[in-house]
DNA sequence: GGTTCTATGCGATCCTGTTCGCGAAGCCCG
DNA sequence: CGGGCTTCGCGAACAGGATCGCATAGAACC
C-alpha cells in the first residue's frame, strides 16, 4: 500500500535508465516473472507450464477483449475470469495485478508503434520531420485504445508497485528511441552543438505524455492533440528565447 | 467506471481552458456542491449548513493529518470518519471521493507556491529566471508533500469522474500563471516574437509535470528533479534547432 | 402547531481488486 | 511405485471505496 508522504523520502536510490539521471543503455526488455533465483532448470516443455502459458494466453485475450468492450475500469477481473474460463484468484498465478494486463499491451504497442515508424522512416530526413513523424505513429496507434495511455499513467501512481517501475521502464524505451533520432540529427548538425540529447528526449516523452492527458479526459479532440504534439516539437526546435547574438 | 475505450472517443466537446484548445480566461474557483438548480436562497448561516461546513472542516483537518501520518493509500476513509467523529459514509456528504480531499489540498499549494513567487518576484528579471524561480517554489512545496504530485495524476486518469476535470483545471490555473510570466517575457523582448505564449506554457507546465513521476517513484531524488527542471527550461529558450540563418 | 423541505448523519450493503489456505496434478528422483 | 517439489486452480474471505434507504433536526411557510 502506502505511496507514502514520507517512506521513500529522503532522496536518492536511483537505478539507471533515461528517466532517472544516469545516461545508461536503453533497450532491453524485463526477463521473463519466474522468480529469479529457481535452481531449476526450468524446461518450457515442461507439461505444467504449457498448460499455464495456454492459461496465461486465454487471459489475455479475454483481457483484451473486455478492456475494448467495456473499458479498462468497467472490465471486471471476475467476467475476465470467467471468459478466460476460471476463477478470479486464479488469474493472479500469471498476473501480479490487473495494470499488468494492459501494461503488456502498453509494451506491445509500443513495439509496433516503433516497427512501423521504422518501416516508412528515412535516416536522411530532417530531424524534426522524424520526430513528429514518430509521434503521428504512435498517436494513430494510441487513438484506437485510448485507455492505454490512462492507465500506464494510472500505473505510474502505484509508487509500491512494480507495475510503477516497468511502466518507467517502458517510457525510459521510448526515450531511447527518441535520443537514437536525436543523435542522429546531431550528426547530421540538425542540432545546436552544445544540446543534451537525453534531456532533450526527456523533454519530447514528457510534453507529449502530458499532452494527452486532457485529450484522454475527452477536452481536447484527436486531431488537436496531433497539433499540440506538432506545434510542441517545433517549439522546442527553434526555441522561444530572443534570437542569439 | 468506464475510462472506456471507445465511449468518449469521437473527437470534439471540448470544454476551454488552456489545456483544450481555445485560450480563454483561467482562475475562478468551482462553485459549491449544492446542486445547481436549487431554488432556495441557500442563506449561509442556515443553522445546518453551519454545522456542515464545520463537519467538513474536521473531515479536512483530520484527512490531512492522517494523509501526512500514513500517505494517502494508507489513509483508511473509515479512519478519516473515526478521527472526524463520525462514520465513513458521512464523509460523502460532503466530498465526491477520497481524491477530492487530498485535490483540495493540491489546489491550497498552488495558490500558496503562487504567492510565494509573488512576494520575492520582480517583474523586471529576466523571464528565464522568474520560471525558474517559480518551479523552485513549487518544488519546494511538493517535496514536503509528495502524495500531492502521485495522486493528482492518478487523478487525472479516472476519465468518468469530476475530480479528473477537478485536477485538470488547476492545471490550466498554473499554466495560466506561466502564460502571465511569458506575456511579461514577450513585452519585454525576452521571446522571439514569433512564439505562442499559451503553447510555451502548456509545454513548460507538461515538462515539469512529467519530470515528476520517476521523481515520485523514487528513481531520482529531490535535487536532480530540480535540476531536470531548471535544464528543460534552458532548453525550451534556447531551442535544440540548429542555429537560425 | 403542523406540514414540508433540506442538509446531515448513520449502518448495512455492494462491488471489486487482492490474499489465503487447501488440494490436485505433473514432474523428478530413487 | 512412492515420496518430495512445483505449478495451477479454486472458493472463501478480506479490505477499502462507494452507494442506499432510513432517520433526525433545523428552517420555512401556512
Amino acid at each position: 500500500m502506502s505511496t507514502s508522504l514520507s517512506s521513500l523520502a529522503p532522496s536518492a536510490r536511483s537505478a539507471g535508465g533515461p528517466l532517472s539521471n544516469r545516461p545508461t543503455r536503453t533497450g532491453a526488455a524485463a526477463p521473463p516473472r519466474s522468480s529469479a533465483g529457481s535452481k531449476t532448470s526450468l524446461r518450457p516443455d515442461d507439461g505444467r507450464l504449457q498448460r499455464g502459458r495456454r492459461s496465461r494466453a486465454r487471459i489475455r485475450e479475454a483481457a483484451r477483449e473486455l478492456f475494448r468492450e467495456r473499458g479498462f475500469d468497467g472490465a471486471t477481473l471476475r467476467a475476465i475470469a470467467e471468459r478466460a474460463g476460471m476463477g478470479a484468484s486464479s488469474i493472479y498465478r500469471h498476473v501480479q495485478s490487473k495494470e499488468e494486463l494492459l501494461i503488456e499491451e502498453l509494451a506491445e504497442m509500443q513495439e509496433e508503434a516503433w516497427t512501423r515508424f521504422r518501416a516508412r522512416d528515412d535516416r536522411d530526413r530532417p530531424t524534426a520531420e522524424r520526430l513528429r513523424d514518430f509521434f503521428d505513429v504512435q498517436h494513430d496507434l494510441l487513438v484506437a485504445d485510448r485507455d492505454l495511455t490512462t492507465i500506464a499513467l494510472r500505473a505510474t501512481t502505484k509508487t509500491e508497485a512494480r507495475v510503477a517501475k516497468r511502466v518507467l521502464q517502458l517510457y525510459d524505451r521510448t526515450i531511447g528511441l527518441l535520443m537514437e533520432i536525436l543523435q542522429r540529427g546531431r550528426q547530421k548538425h540538425h542540432l545546436a552543438k552544445d544540446v543534451d540529447v537525453l534531456e532533450t528526449a526527456r523533454v519530447l516523452f514528457h510534453v507529449t505524455n502530458g499532452a494527452r492527458i486532457p485529450w484522454a479526459n475527452g477536452m481536447v479532440n484527436d486531431d488537436a492533440l496531433r497539433d499540440a504534439v506538432h506545434q510542441a516539437v517545433d517549439l522546442l526546435f527553434r526555441g522561444v528565447g530572443a534570437e542569439r547574438g
